[in-house]
Parts: C-alpha cells; sequence; structure tokens
DNA sequence: ATAAAAACATACCAACTGGTCGGTTTTATT
DNA sequence: AATAAAACCGACCAGTTGGTATGTTTTTAT
C-alpha cells in the first residue's frame, strides 16, 4: 500500500479508537512503520490528516443512496432502509474488534462538534433521510398500506428517531442486539400503522 | 465559593466544550485564577479531577427518579417522562451558551469510551427507564386506554428509542426543536395505540 | 546514463504537558 | 499570642508535543 494511503487508513483506526487529542504523531509514525519526514512530506499538518480523514471515511458512509422500491410493502422499505443505517456499525465494529458502537459516536460527535460545516452536513443528511421516508409513508398512504389520518411527516420522523435511538441505546452496549431490537420494533409499528 | 468547588464547576464547563485531553491544567488555573499549588492542593491529578467532575455531573442528571402517576392518562405520563430527559439539555445549553447539544454527546460518549463502568452505569440506566416505562404501558393497557395486542416490551423500548433518537437528530443542531418534535411524535404515537 | 523530482530518514527545536517541591500566607484552634 | 494545619504560590522538572531543516535514498523521465 502506498504510504500516504496507509497513514491515513491507519490513523483512522487511532482516532476512532482514542480521539483527536489523544493519537500523538509518534504513535501514528510508529504504527505505519515510517519516519516524520515521509509523514510531512504526504500532509501538512496533523490537523490536515484529520480533516482527510473526516472527508475520506466520516462521510463514506452518508454518501449511500436510498433506492427506489415503488412496489415493495412498507416494512420492507423500511428494513431496507435500516440496512444502509447498519452498514456503517458493522464496518466499523470489525475495524476496531469491538462489539459496541460508542468509540464511533465519540468520533462522529468529535468531528461535528470541531467543524461546522460538518454539524450541517450531518443535519442535511438526516434531512433527506427524512424526507425519503416520508415519501415512502405517503406512498403507503396512497396504496391503502397504512391508515391515512396520520401526519406522514411526524411519522417520518419518529421512524428515523428510533433508528438513531436504537443504535444509540443498543449500539452503545452491544451491536449485536441492534438489528434484533430493529426487526421487532418494525414489526411491531407497521401493526400500529395498519389500515 | 470555595476553591475546590471552583474547579470542578469551571473545569466540568471546559471538558464540556472541549474534551479532556484538549482541555490543559493550565487553561483550569487560568480559568480559575488561582496557581498550580492550589490546584494540587485539592486534586491529586487532572485525571482525579475529571472523574470526580464525571461522578458529580454525569450522574446528577441520571439520577432522578421517575414519578408515579397512577391514575393519568398514558399521554400525560409519557409527557412527564420527557421532560426529566429535557431537564439536563436545558442546563447544559444554557451553561454552554449553546442552542444545540453535540458538546454534551461528545462528552458523554467520551466518558462512556474512556471509562467502562460508566458504559455500564449508562446501560444499567437506560435499562431502568425501559422498565418504568414498559411498567407504564402495562397499565395504559389494564384500563383499557391502549390496544393489547402490541407487545409492551417492544413498544417501550421504541419509545425510549424515539426520546433518545429524537435528542440527537434535533439536539444536534436545534435544541428548541428538540421539544416540538417529542409533542408531534408523542400526540401522534398515542393515536396510533389508542383502544 | 543522467538529471530532476519524489520519497523518505533523522537530528533538532521551541512550546507545552502534567506534576513536584520548598517555601509563604492565611485560617483555625488553643 | 502561639501554634498547627490548611491553603496557596510559583519556580522548576523531565517528558512529550507538533513541526522544521537538512540531508539521503529511491523512483521517474529523458
Amino acid at each position: 500500500m502506498k504510504t500516504k494511503e496507509l497513514i491515513i487508513q491507519k490513523s483512522f483506526i487511532l482516532f476512532l479508537q482514542k480521539g483527536y487529542k489523544e493519537v500523538s504523531l509518534n504513535e501514528i509514525l510508529t504504527n505505519c512503520g515510517i519516519s516524520k519526514g515521509a509523514f510531512y512530506h504526504h500532509y501538512k499538518s496533523k490537523d490536515e490528516l484529520y480533516t482527510e480523514v473526516l472527508n475520506r471515511f466520516f462521510f463514506s458512509y452518508f454518501n449511500k443512496q436510498d433506492v427506489d422500491y415503488s412496489n415493495a410493502t412498507l416494512q420492507f422499505k423500511i428494513k431496507y432502509f435500516i440496512n444502509t443505517f447498519l452498514e456503517p456499525y458493522t464496518e466499523i465494529s470489525a475495524l476496531l474488534n469491538h462489539n459496541h458502537l460508542s468509540a464511533y459516536f465519540r468520533f462522529l460527535f468529535q468531528a461535528v462538534n470541531t467543524y461546522p460545516e460538518i454539524r450541517a452536513k450531518v443535519n442535511r443528511h438526516f434531512y433527506t433521510k427524512g424526507y425519503y421516508l416520508f415519501q415512502i409513508i405517503e406512498q403507503a398512504k396512497q396504496n391503502n398500506e397504512i391508515r391515512k389520518d396520520v401526519d406522514s411527516k411526524v411519522i417520518a420522523r419518529q421512524i428515523l428517531s428510533t433508528i438513531i435511538g436504537v443504535s444509540v441505546l443498543e449500539g452503545i452496549y452491544d451491536i449485536s442486539k441492534v438489528r434484533i431490537r430493529f426487526d421487532e420494533i418494525v414489526k411491531e409499528y407497521c401493526k400500529l400503522l395498519k389500515a
């Protein structure tokens, strides 16, 4: 692997494990088996590396497009939606060899807190996700799949909140529970929504 | 204010704003207007201070007992439950002069990530909260307030997840939206649950 | 083969880190 | 007033921090 790529990969793991300030340059160097000269040949500063790591990994998970499953059931669509949410979780827990997600959340909130643009991006991302959910609920209404006396916007927002909530609530301790909880809740929630 | 109390108060704000490692001892000292000698007279180390801060503030929000409102409606009980959740949010956003909660979440996940006991405590806390919700849902079932063909455990878990999810989803950007979203969702959700 | 550039190594730097220590001032007790 | 203890000060410490400067090796292009 090219040195620059090696640095960004290894440092991503370190930043995930310990947070930006807690990871020293020397730690990155020994982890990559390179010298300071090599590092500063590729990156201007530790800070530049950090922003590159964020741009590369942080948003890679955010760019996955939602697929159009117009003729599937609502339950199926929601489950598929959740799957795109779960992907990064499994990737990251494999990377860290953890069975929880709290390191990932720390990383995420550290980034959000450090750069206002990232906070804005995260916000926009969730807004888009919410809008997608709104659409599939409106569709389900039109198909007489679910009752019509509910506010699609609010329902969409609750589903999104639930997904994030479960991720935090269960993910903080045991990632294997996340999917189980999702399945239970989606099943029960669709029962409530049924026409 | 006594010096020891001053230190813990000021450093709490600093840790919230920037995270443990990002706050230097000198920063704490100048913020308190004291000398190094004074600091080390009261605390053995920066680390000891940090754990004291966590014990004092982090869990103060977690110790609020849920009240027994046996003869109130489910919607009222949930709203009251949410209120106890919101209290720390308003306190902290006032303390930081922020209209968002991402600093608080960073602080929380940093703590969870640093000390395994804290992760366990947080987990236990949420479990207790979930059990309380389970109970009020069972009550509502017995009062014929809500339909009986739903799994109380799952519903309880969804409500808790939703609350956490909304806190993250809206709180990350605009804390004033949190309460509004809660009200919308609770109203709609209770409609779905109605017998 | 040669020149140019990219990649890398290492000694070094000032600034800062958390922490120590001997001494001084303030407070409380008798 | 005398004494002891608590509170506080600030110079100092060794180690670490991110970053630089200079030189060497390797790769690439001609």
